[in-house]
DNA sequence: ATTGTTTCATAACATTGTTCTATAACTGCG
DNA sequence: CGCAGTTATAGAACAATGTTATGAAACAAT
């Protein structure tokens, strides 16, 4: 209250620098790999930043992975609309175009580093966890309340099949990233199969 | 050939302790945490020991890889031969079992040491590759081929189904394992449930 | 015993996450 | 205008860890 001072640098502006150049370099290197001084020298600042706007590297990952969500959640919101498999294409598409960040969105490498909890700043506190996934679900639950309005899908639980669903394909999706160059399949082909063989499981009875 | 010397302790015993030991603290404690220090003290050695056994950390981290696809593979040798169910829960008791391993077998989180190959030693050589994630799907195609003769699945292509029953199982096991208890889900039933779904899918159409 | 050779535990090194500290940048007052 | 007060920040210091280098230990041959 006495007297104002050194006007502050690390500011909104900086950290959200920091947040685009941390999810580009883990997208780049993965998350093990980036180091907190490549960061701040990316981000033209110093280590510091990192400690006074998020707290550490574990509280900068948890902020890149929740910011990554908000993509995905975008992403799978408009795919929704479009119906079952679109939403399954596009989930493919985000994970392929995102390769480290999906890995450490739903790889559940985080855990390597959950321990500390932040103060929960306005955005980065607290750590990833199965709320997002759940929010991250929601336009495939939608997709799925619309095909059995559709009659395309029968009167199963629509959590259960959704959460099927969305095994099936994060399935998929992380076996393409860990070992798809050296297993000699055709991953369009499968990934297209495997969605209508999804749909087929859970149609109507006759 | 002039003369013998000092008799070697870092032998192929030492190099067993060492596995072992390794595979258990990654299983407690995960391959990021658990250091060579750690590993030498609970193998009664020093770190030299794992440099010229293994090479490096990472090499010994493929080395215990391979040791953690023998004993899955086995696992699922026995089950396969009880159906393709009994794969499914097979799979997921040896991957509960095993948390951590699992996650260094089909997670990924591998090619963050992946660089320096070894040698080749008699066993730990060589990165583990797609190689060893078709040959532990040998005993699931097993099962599929046993269930079409039988008239339950129908005339699809073989690998195509195997990898879809195992990209569907790997989601929700990975699922369960990175935010299982965050989510409110009754995953025995949802496993049942989606086992079912999958043979279901690949049914003989009328 | 001495020498030579090989093996290995330990010490030194480099890197990286984290914490500490002293300086920089500003305000308010004399 | 300068000086004290205060806060923010860059950079130094610290601790841990993978890796490499070094020198002592253990044995054979002479």
């Amino acid at each position: 209250m006495e007297s104002m001072a050194r006007p502050i640098v690390h500011d909104d502006a900086l950290r959200q620098r920091l947040l685009d150049v941390t999810a580009q370099l883990v997208d780049r290197e993965g998350p093990e790999k980036v180091t907190l001084r490549d960061i701040a020298a990316a981000g033209g600042t110093s280590t510091s930043a990192i400690y006074s706007l998020f707290g550490g590297k574990s509280q900068l990952l948890t902020a890149v992975v929740n910011y990554g969500f908000r993509s995905f959640h975008a992403s799978q919101e408009i795919a929704g609309k479009e119906g079952l498999k679109a939403t399954g294409w596009a989930y493919r598409k985000w994970a392929l175009e995102h390769d480290a960040l999906y890995r450490l969105m739903f790889g559940g490498a985080m855990d390597a580093y959950a321990e500390g909890r932040s103060a929960g700043g306005p955005d980065g506190g607290g750590l990833a966890d199965g709320g997002q996934t759940i929010d991250a679900m929601a336009p495939l639950i939608g997709a799925v309340t619309a095909a059995q309005a559709e009659g395309v899908i029968g009167p199963y639980n629509v959590m259960l099949i959704a959460t099927a669903f969305w095994a099936q394909v994060h399935g998929l999706v992380s076996l393409e990233l860990a070992r798809g160059a050296s297993m000699p399949i055709d991953w369009d082909a499968l990934y297209d199969a495997t969605l209508d063989a999804g749909i087929r499981a859970w149609a109507p009875r006759p």
